[in-house]
DNA sequence: CGGAATCCGATTTGATACTG
DNA sequence: CAGTATCAAATCGGATTCCG
């Protein structure tokens, strides 16, 4: 598929295969992914710390959600060999690529908060 | 809460009240939300038109999504009293306030397939 | 045309207990 | 500490029927 098809790439199914919304949800767009990236891009963390940060999601979507992020290349996972055992979720260069994104959504939030206090005064 | 506050929160709940990254993922990361949001970016759509546009999704699910986006004030329904019915849903300015977020989000996943043709190759 | 209502199976998510 | 395993609950999808 050419460049300029992609880019702006709308279609529905299955002529999408190569529209980048649709890609971008289908890889971000899991229940709890983008709040796990948003601490991600903070720093490497540790699965208890993640847990602690997130506590609306259960150990078991939790994993889940880590395991799809890295199949995808988004985070890395480090094991170091130790007792306890220590393991470490660091983002790839990819999931490093969000912060932009980011900062877009930040801004939307903070936006519609405002909006929030205004309607709930 | 003072502004310095919430513009920074990343607190767990039930202190994260005024998170703008929660706030934004509660109110756009419906299943279907930002998907529905990208073709309502390019202008008004009937609901046929969206059902046409995102076929993956049921007519359970669309109306449900709209409904809930209509709630949050990101969208708006007008119904033209007239035979046969027609309906048309559009952005409120809140809605139109996520293109930004949209252009990051196509950024990405314009970056992220290229990468995958790279590796498919 | 643009829905609403219902039933039902499939998928997803959640709570709890347990393990190397 | 960093997960697994298991079962229950909630959500989602698909089909069908009906309405103004």
């Amino acid at each position: 598929m050419a460049e300029a098809e992609w880019k702006t790439c709308r279609e529905a199914p299955p002529l999408n295969a190569f529209c980048p919304v649709r890609t971008t949800l289908n890889v971000l767009g899991g229940k709890w992914k983008l709040l796990i990236l948003s601490y991600l891009l903070e720093g490497p963390r540790r699965y208890g710390e993640l847990k602690r940060l997130v506590p609306e999601i259960t150990e078991k979507m939790l994993i889940q959600e880590l395991r799809e992020l890295e199949l995808d290349a988004i985070v890395q996972r480090t094991v170091y060999q130790q007792v306890p055992p220590k393991v470490e979720y660091h983002l790839t260069e990819h999931g490093r690529r969000v912060q932009p994104l980011f900062e877009a959504l930040i801004g939307w939030g903070q936006g519609y908060l405002q909006r929030e206090q205004v309607l709930t005064t």
